[in-house]
RNA sequence: CGGGGUGUAGCGCAGUCCGGUUAGCGCACCUGCUUUGGGAGCAGGGGGUCGGAGGUUCGAAUCCUCUCACCCCGACCA
């Protein structure tokens, strides 16, 4: 491996003796969340700030997470049938105004394109920030015939919505994301098809980011503008808020009508098709930090790493360099090049490497010195434990894989166990004013159907119904609120 | 939109009140030597249109006017 493209650690000035920032320049959680966020961003270069505000430059750390999940996906889409294509950034302004609900509820946020080639437009183009009207003005042609359907498409793409107020990966003004975009010819087709991402999202959040989430319905208050419904997947962070990690809208015929989609059915009838679409975005990257990451810095889970395994080797003299490098790398020589990296490079010391790696969440670290060698062995370092663990080299690959597993399921138990003891049931709205401000998801029966109940919900404790969850116990019980009988349990929380 | 604050090297800052050689410091960076099992040391070195424009002056980072950007508080929105 050569030495030559290594990066360099961001700078960082530690302030006075008053500042929480402590010596390896990453505020501890306890002292500030929010600032351990960035901080984690930042030094773990996964990404910065762009000239413009609100605009993320994502670095290769960050990029390689986007990566993997975009290559696990993308397999999930492909093995239910779904295929990719790529649908134009620029929305004729009119496209946009043609749902009405749709209009209504991203206008506010578009980024408006009115002068190209030094003229002004004849009509303005909209930077997508989200591509259904484009996307169904394309199948207004495509779909004629029930033969035609089920029409599966998803692409990957760059959208833009205009925030007030943006957090690296979290919410910012440009995000990359996947959205499927699937016509049918019944509604219970498209349905099943909404039911079934959403149930893909849960899949590659649990066993691909060891993410555990609640899967459910959105309030009508907080669907997508323009669908019948939206299922959601919601993840709790550290700090106890609640993260809406992705969704997946039944669009009903509303598309379809606005941009006259129609088929000709086996019974010779003409009718509108039924849509969907799903999406999920960079944020996931912003709930994976806030899901795994410490107070050293970043964990990636294995099935999320580019580089699983890295190798920091020891010596004093260039004999012991030749020696411990060599053994490394005739013990690394039928390795997938991708599955791990020696570093090599001799201008930092063994315990800069470790605390650097440490910081990118590399998920295992291995240590081999002279005295290894000599012993035909080599020390592995896990990232979620710490634990120091010594391995002969006969056989590593296979114990690395192996240990990369339980690395993958530990990190979703331990997500687990945090979410289950940040998770309550309560009764009265007494009981849940007296504890909402400590962070958690909380059961509760709420008549959801009254938009004005949640409204007072979030106004008086800045807290929304999450989801309606699909696994809720068949119970009844008054609404916190109005005391009006209700069915099944919602979750509540305050959310990112 | 109102109030306050900050713009000086990649990052963090001093210098500005009271104008005056070649604008400093720490970290980072480059070179060399010594180091290397949990963030090394010493020596040398490179890097700046002092946010921008205009003005006052023999002379402006420093004084005056205008302007831009960002941050905090409030308002608005959710």
């Amino acid at each position: 491996m050569s030495s030559g493209h290594w990066r360099r650690e961001p700078t960082v000035s530690i302030k006075g003796q008053d500042s929480a920032i402590m010596a390896k320049g990453i505020t501890k959680r306890s002292d500030d969340y929010s600032q351990w966020y960035i901080d984690i961003v930042r030094k773990a270069e996964m990404a910065e700030h762009s000239p413009v505000k609100g605009c993320m430059i994502i670095k290769p750390t960050g990029y390689g997470v986007w990566q993997k999940m975009q290559q696990h996906l993308d397999r999930l889409f492909q093995e239910t049938g779904h295929e990719n294509a790529y649908f134009p950034l620029f929305v004729p302004e009119s496209f946009l105004k043609k749902e009405a609900e749709h209009v209504e509820g991203f206008a506010p946020e578009c980024a408006v394109v009115t002068h190209a080639g030094g003229k002004l437009l004849e009509e303005p183009l909209v930077v997508r920030p989200t591509s259904e009207t484009i996307i169904w003005s394309a199948y207004k042609d495509w779909i004629s015939s029930y033969r035609d359907l089920p029409l599966l498409i998803n692409q990957w793409a760059n959208v833009c919505r205009w925030e007030m107020r943006t957090r690296l990966f979290l919410r910012t003004t440009e995000f990359l994301w996947q959205e499927g975009h699937t016509a049918h010819a019944t509604h219970e087709e498209a349905e099943e098809e909404t039911y079934r991402m959403v149930h893909i999202y849960q899949k590659f959040a649990e066993e691909y980011m060891a993410m555990p989430v609640h899967v459910g319905r959105k309030t009508d208050r907080e669907k997508f503008a323009g669908a019948l419904h939206t299922y959601c997947i919601e993840a709790l962070m550290q700090d106890g808020k609640a993260l809406q990690a992705g969704t997946s809208h039944h669009l009903g015929q509303n598309f379809a009508k606005a941009f006259e989609v129609m088929f000709q059915d086996k019974d010779k009838e003409r009718k509108y098709v039924y849509g969907t679409s799903w999406g999920v975005s960079t944020r996931l990257i912003g709930a994976m930090i806030m899901t795994h990451s410490d107070d050293n810095g970043l964990v990636i889970p294995p099935k999320l790493a580019s580089l699983p395994v890295v190798f920091v080797p020891i010596w004093r003299s260039d004999e012991e360099e030749a020696q411990v490098l060599g053994a490394a790398r005739e013990l690394t020589k039928d390795w997938d090049p991708l599955f791990y990296k020696i570093d090599d490079r001799d201008h930092y010391k063994p315990g800069f490497k470790f605390n650097q790696w440490e910081l990118k969440g590399i998920p295992i670290r291995i240590e081999i010195g002279p005295r290894d060698v000599a012993n035909h062995q080599i020390v592995a370092v896990r990232r979620d434990t710490g634990e120091k663990i010594t391995l002969p080299m006969e056989g590593l690959r296979e114990k690395l894989e192996a240990m990369l597993e339980d690395i993958q399921q530990n990190l979703l138990a331990q997500a687990r166990k945090r979410v289950e003891e940040n998770s309550y049931v309560v009764d009265s709205y007494e009981d849940y004013k007296a504890r909402y401000e400590d962070g958690g998801f909380f059961h509760v029966f709420l008549d959801h159907e009254n938009p004005a109940v949640e409204e007072q919900l979030q106004n008086e404790t800045r807290s929304t119904i999450r989801c309606i969850p699909f696994n809720a116990q068949e119970e009844e019980g008054p609404c916190m609120l109005t005391g009006k009988p209700c069915k099944g349990r919602v979750i509540i929380a305050q959310s990112y």
